[in-house]
DNA sequence: TTTGACTTTGACTTTCTTTGACTTTGACTT
DNA sequence: AAGTCAAAGTCAAAGAAAGTCAAAGTCAAA
């Protein structure tokens, strides 16, 4: 495995076991793991987004350490968060992301979920011309969203 | 036998092993058969299509990977029937009409159709240029269709 | 014999990952 | 208050893998 997922992973299984928050030491999860340590935050920026749900805080300087929270909204909390968080463009890979977001809290089905990602998934959209793709993903999944609310 | 069918029965095999989903890394699978590594994306592209039941998705750069997902197709005969009727183009009406057909017939839940029927109905694809929305109104219905067949 | 669909190839592009040098911040001494 | 040291942050370069596209090849059918 990747040392990227690697690092994920045991974050994953600290919030899990602390059910939702995870604060590590920079250095010496970097060190555990024989990365250099700017390589936690590249994992933390690429993967524990507040897309993906996660808010991140830190500290520098002696004692310091990142710390990781998942958040827990209502439905329509996350739905307006998602609403607002979606840019202009969307790529597939947060747009999956997205919707496993909605599944994992319960906001929509597993079939639901397959919807959402068959419509929004690259073969759906793929005589859209490239640059414009992301636009349009971006509308329609503002549009499942605000189905969503009602 | 063909490169290309040498490839796609190699994936195959893996699907079946699997139980319906392959993963594998283009450059060894390219270098494993002894062919350019683009020949892959090619017999994806070529063979492995949602037409023909596959779901793929991918990962560049280190740790990077193909996934090939097969979707069972148990052939529900609405669902089939659905498919073919959808020509090259579908407008938003008879995008309407279809879901509110699979909703009639109960093989979506009414959230499940309003879910449907925001991402065909034309805000969610008002920036494609005019003559290509009911072909991209097509390709998406087609992949919910797929979706539902699962 | 020509045409056209399907294959094969490779150069070039894009995306994601890893690394390390340098910067900033905070806590603790003096 | 100033200085020191121990963190974490930033950023750009290099590396790794997949994607794209067009040109050239193959082969069977018209």
């Amino acid at each position: 495995m990747i040392i990227s997922d690697q690092i994920a992973k045991i974050i994953e299984e600290m919030l899990d076991r602390s059910g939702g928050t995870a604060e590590v030491r920079r250095n010496d999860l970097a060190s555990q793991i024989g990365c250099v340590p700017s390589q936690i935050n590249y994992v933390i920026t690429s993967r524990f987004t507040p897309e993906r749900g996660y808010i991140t805080e830190s500290r520098r300087g002696g004692g310091g350490f990142i710390r990781i929270v998942r958040v827990r909204m209502t439905a329509n909390e996350y739905l307006m968060h998602f609403f607002h968080a979606i840019g202009d463009e969307l790529d597939a890979r947060d747009a999956r992301a997205f919707a496993s977001n909605l599944l994992d809290h319960g906001i929509v089905t597993p079939r639901e979920h397959d919807i959402i990602v068959s419509a929004l998934t690259d073969g759906s959209l793929d005589r859209i011309e490239p640059e414009k793709r992301g636009a349009v993903r971006a509308d329609i999944m503002r549009h499942f969203l605000m189905t969503l609310m009602r």
